[in-house]
DNA sequence: AGGCAGCCATACCAGCCGGTATGGTTGGCG
DNA sequence: CGCCAACCATACCGGCTGGTATGGCTGCCT
């Protein structure tokens, strides 16, 4: 799409920008950022280095793509994870069933926000997209968890204080678990999960 | 090659080595693992690549020797914090209270553990070396934990599950005290502090 | 004395990789 | 048609850095 009104509007002009990010999101999520070259990338996507920098300027605005790429695909799958429940503490469920899953099983997921925290320790731009994920991430939590205590489904005396811990707990499961792989197996999935779930609170 | 001889027993047979490895670890903790070439490892010590090759086989060497100065640092510091205090709830409070400030406030500790997790997605010996140092961390809270519930001083049904949970809030924390500096503030670290405590249990 | 091992410096290599220079092809448009 | 812009390929550069080859110096041991 978007062939023809190729004038000197952003880069979502080209559907071969959105396919190198793809590609280097790809290839991020398996082996890591700084031992994937742009010839790789761009062979990936069918083209060459030189292509390549036809549509991002640097390295590091490829990063920033595959970053979107990432975001892009949480959304949709959270919001396909949350499309079946009904009620909001369904949701909230499904929301953390499918974080934990991501977290302790998706080893691509783990490797590829492993290295953009490790990156954001000295690049501004790429700390700052990944700071706005969290925001959204926690805003999404943030707005489940409000509904279902305003629905009487859930008893929770400070919310913003419950998820704010959820969320940090999620991550340092997420992180330990590169070291502790005994935890990943399915029934400690279940735990895990319901420990996060107990965290926001109790059922009425 | 010959690395053995040396009259006095093993690795403390070289000063110069355990100079290299704090200096590694000063400037790893700086300015992460690979933006520090082995040149300047050496040069902070006073001395050059050639010798630095003499004391460690490989730059992976001396990330290794440089994660056991952090883990002897953590050792000293947390002993020292927690000398002071004579309950075993003391004991955790100031425990608590240095881990807090040092993901919060310590850049530098944040810097290296950062980088020796996103190397540990690749190398099994690094991973290794990390992985037994959570597990001391680990026991460290297990045991003090367990001790003030012996002893009265803490009520906690599921000791394993609440130090477990409190650990993983700690690096979810410290991973996100990056990209929400406003919670690095004096009053924030406090209120930070007595969460953690509270998830492993109530005071009788 | 003299040999040897520990310790260190100098000089050098080679591969990798981000980035660039340049030129070719296509298609839309005046 | 002819021109230009979008898009892409080829070839190349140059800096950085882990690692090595080699030899010098020191002091202990026999």
């Amino acid at each position: 799409m978007a062939t023809r009104t190729r004038t000197l509007t952003t880069s979502d002009s080209s559907a071969k920008a959105e396919e190198l990010a793809q590609a280097a999101f790809e290839l991020f999520c398996s082996r890591g950022i700084d031992r994937v070259n742009l010839d790789e990338i761009a062979a990936a996507a069918g083209v060459t280095k030189g292509s390549l920098y036809w549509h991002y300027a640097s390295k590091k605005a490829v990063v920033l793509a595959a970053c979107d790429v990432y975001y892009a695909r949480w959304r949709e799958q959270i919001t396909a994870a949350t499309g079946g429940a009904e009620s909001a503490y369904g949701k909230l469920e499904v929301a953390i069933a499918y974080s934990v899953r991501s977290c302790l099983l998706d080893e691509a997921n783990r490797v590829f926000s492993t290295e953009i925290v490790a990156l954001s320790l000295y690049d501004t731009e790429v700390r700052a997209s990944w700071a706005g994920f969290l925001d959204e991430t926690e805003r999404f939590f943030l707005g489940l968890t409000h509904q279902a205590v305003g629905r009487g489904e859930l008893v929770c005396d400070d919310v913003d204080r419950a998820v704010d811990l959820m969320l940090a707990a999620m991550e340092g499961i997420k992180q330990t678990a590169l070291f502790r792989p005994q935890i990943c197996g399915p029934q400690s999935e279940q735990r895990t999960e319901r420990r996060l779930l107990s965290l926001l609170g109790d059922r009425p």
